[in-house]
DNA sequence: GCTAGTCTATGACGAGCGTTATAGCCAGAG
DNA sequence: CTCTGGCTATAACGCTCGTCATAGACTAGC
């Protein structure tokens, strides 16, 4: 069906140039399908198209999260860098995060913010379920969460500016390890949080 | 001087709506001066005026960490997540890192993004320094450096998205903490604290 | 074969964009 | 005083944008 084609279009186009600079014409000759049929699949105009292809992205991310974390917090979170470093390399850095691209941009409309901030809050949601039952305190599950989920943006942002792919690879070995050792090693469970 | 007027309002409209809705016209006008002038003192049009932006903003931060590395690594840290977080919420969630904004859109001109990346490998490398004069080795100072600019620019999305401030302190207190394990007390150096 | 509804095709609208050109202002140097 | 050079002011260029309207084509059901 061409109106999927249309979103996941815009959602390419989206996350290598950002919302504002993607412009309905462009995603129709992309998909293939004449300016009117996108109007007529997405009578909401922009806003509607740039909100269910930032709903598509998520979701796809959101799906792979769910099968590798099965296995455990610690290779989910594998998968979810591994998916990013993807991304960035095969684009040849050219490409980024859609969900990122719409939520620092002041203007884009809320129904596209919204479902921005609900992708980020599932892959949250999902990261710290597993962590919870995993061992981990639910505070501190989320608090992780959210160190994994914001590290993969901005490592991928990192990444691009520098055509390097050396500091998402950083941080995927840093969080690893850190991850490796809020779950499984029962020593170091019940230790003192250094705070200041 | 009306010139500094430009460069700033330019950075601070980026980092707000995005380097492509960023237009000559509207810097102008928040600057108080008149079309003309812009391209009288930028005579590189958008482009010179974007690589400006990023470089102010990054010289900005730049100086800032400078500053509070003085205290060692994680004042620096908290420091550099206290300026995101002030930008965050004193702006309504509304602005975010120009930096990150420019180094996003595919579009950009080659300087403009070359300025992030400078900009990103400045407050890396600072951060990496301090963290080996502290003691840590290089290969892991590069990658904690990577890991705290990384995390803290995407917690600074998050919250965009989310209007809420909560991944940005959780991210700041989980990165304080795996910092000062990393560099002062010799017996939690391999440990992971957990928060409360 | 006709009708209805889905999709295509095309063009137009007002607006804003980056950029350039040109004429005018207005201080300070001679 | 005149003159010069930095800055302002204004208008215009070609272009793309989001959106809408309208007419045609195709396909499915009767």
């Amino acid at each position: 069906m061409s109106r999927e084609q249309i979103v996941t279009g815009a959602a390419d186009m989206i996350r290598r140039r950002g919302l504002n600079a993607t412009s309905i014409r462009e995603v129709a000759k992309h998909a293939g399908t004449p300016l009117g049929s996108t109007y007529h699949y997405f009578p909401g105009g922009k806003t509607q198209l740039a909100t269910e292809a930032v709903q598509w992205a998520a979701e796809t991310v959101s799906k792979v999260l769910t099968a590798k974390l099965r296995k455990g917090p610690v290779d989910g979170v594998k998968a979810f860098f591994a998916l990013w470093r993807q991304i960035v390399t095969e684009t040849g850095f050219q490409a980024g995060c859609p969900v990122l691209a719409v939520a620092i941009e002041e203007n884009a409309s809320p129904q596209a913010l919204m479902a921005a901030a609900d992708g980020f809050r599932a892959w949250s949601a999902q990261l710290a379920a597993s962590l919870e039952e995993h061992g981990v305190s639910p505070a501190r599950a989320r608090s992780l969460a959210h160190l994994c989920v914001s590290a993969a943006e901005g490592a991928v942002a990192l990444c691009r500016a520098r055509r390097s792919i050396e500091p998402l690879d950083d941080v995927a070995a840093e969080l690893t390890a850190l991850l490796h050792a809020a779950t499984e090693d029962p020593g170091m469970r019940h230790t003192v949080p250094i705070r200041g």
